[in-house]
DNA sequence: CCGATTCTCGTCAATAAGACGAATATTCGC
DNA sequence: GCGAATATTCGTCTTATTGACGAGAATCGG
């Protein structure tokens, strides 16, 4: 941090986005608002807004703008910082920076809540990055970023059970490896490989049958966060 | 981004600041310059500075800096963002908030050029990072970030050469895994298993012997850029 | 020329991944 | 109920990758 005068020191608007991905529905999916007002008034947006004041900070921006826009609680969510967008240009009104946030979430209960929810939806990330499909600012770019951070994050750590409810089967985590990834894994070897993951599942002794077949055992997510050895994806 | 009355949104300090990385003399080293005026006059901080204008790029805005405080190019030295901090409070004089990048060196020449540069000194990360070591604002915490950001790199990017010159041998880019790691590799596990990544490393059909002992092989960066497999530390 | 040094190639065992057979335990259709 | 279909889980075999290390090749310093 240097020592500019500080007279001259430029000031920005500062903006926090979030991109809220689920597993939903055989797809991953994107929680996307539509815009009530211009610029791009109609169109679908990343959830997101302002710093409420000068000390606010960031951190709680994105959980303040979680449950304000979706009615998430954010406790519940784990924010992680993606990354920040600055380019010029990228809102026509004045200069923005947007500090972006990801969150992953378990089936998402529609958002009914209060505030800017009531235009909350959500859309199939593969939808929402088609050419075709028009989103607000830079924020196709955006979702693609988050998008990828997730993929590769199913490889080494223990994301993946977040997107399960509190209690799962080994099937429930191997759709949203499926699902995210786009690609079918061997449900034998895959079980073999995360049962050989110390503390990422804990098992509940408890079985579930929703489906004809031997029932599943349900697990609870472990203390483990990172996964030894990574998950690869088949590279092609 | 939503929709906040225009005349409400805050406006706060927006600065870039960097981290430049190096491997030099068995250490991984960073590049800090000695603050000249308060607050922190006189502590060792990240070079950065804040946005020259409204409209300055973000990426521009790191570049810039970059020059002005270390005489380096950044065309030569691959900036990428590391993520951004808004603490309220991080500067005691107003709200300021600064994306940090992080940049990747080979033996950085001594620092002569102009602006601010000649406060820039190189110091080992692990010093730096000393409980006891002085840093400016919360520039000890990015530091920290900025490492494991680098020694995660390691494992599944092909980054360790951009610590090595233009040509270098098997036991240069080793030496850059050793240090940053701060663990033993086998030569010839080592060796095994860089040559058969595809892509790493392009034979200059050369040779130098810089040590007593067989004259190593000299190469050049290759196209890839990921490791597959990936070249994972040894869990502990 | 000789020993020390370092780079490179090669071997062998241990570990992990990929492909798949088969037993188990349920639901569904009849 | 009863067999067919389906999903979960355990186990086996083959192949690829890693870790540990032996040994030859090619230099330097004296």
């Amino acid at each position: 941090m240097s020592d500019g005068p500080e007279w001259s020191i430029p000031e920005v608007a500062l903006a926090v986005d979030l991109a809220v991905l689920t597993v939903h529905d055989g797809s991953l999916q994107i929680m996307l608002v539509k815009r009530g007002i211009p610029p791009y008034e109609g169109v679908l947006a990343l959830p997101g807004g302002f710093l409420a004041s000068t000390s606010e900070d960031l951190d709680h921006a994105a959980a303040r703008e979680l449950s304000e826009e979706t009615g998430l609680e954010a406790k519940a969510l784990h924010l992680e910082q993606l990354r920040t967008y600055g380019a010029p240009g990228r809102d026509p009104r004045q200069r923005v920076i947007t500090v972006c946030y990801v969150a992953f979430s378990p089936r998402l209960p529609t958002p009914t809540a209060g505030g800017d929810a009531r235009a909350a939806v959500l859309v199939p990330v593969e939808k929402a990055l088609r050419p075709r499909t028009q989103i607000a600012f830079d924020h196709k770019k955006i979702i693609a970023d988050a998008v990828e951070r997730t993929r590769s994050k199913l490889e080494y750590t223990t994301l993946a059970a977040a997107f399960c409810a509190p209690e799962f089967t080994m099937t429930d985590l191997r759709d949203v490896y499926e699902i995210v990834w786009g690609e079918e894994l061997d449900p034998r070897n895959f079980h073999r490989k995360i049962i050989g993951v110390e503390g990422f599942l804990v098992p509940t002794g408890e079985r579930v049958s929703r489906q004809p077949g031997r029932p599943a055992a349900l697990y609870r997510r472990g203390p483990a966060t990172v996964l030894h050895p990574a998950m690869l994806r088949s590279r092609s």
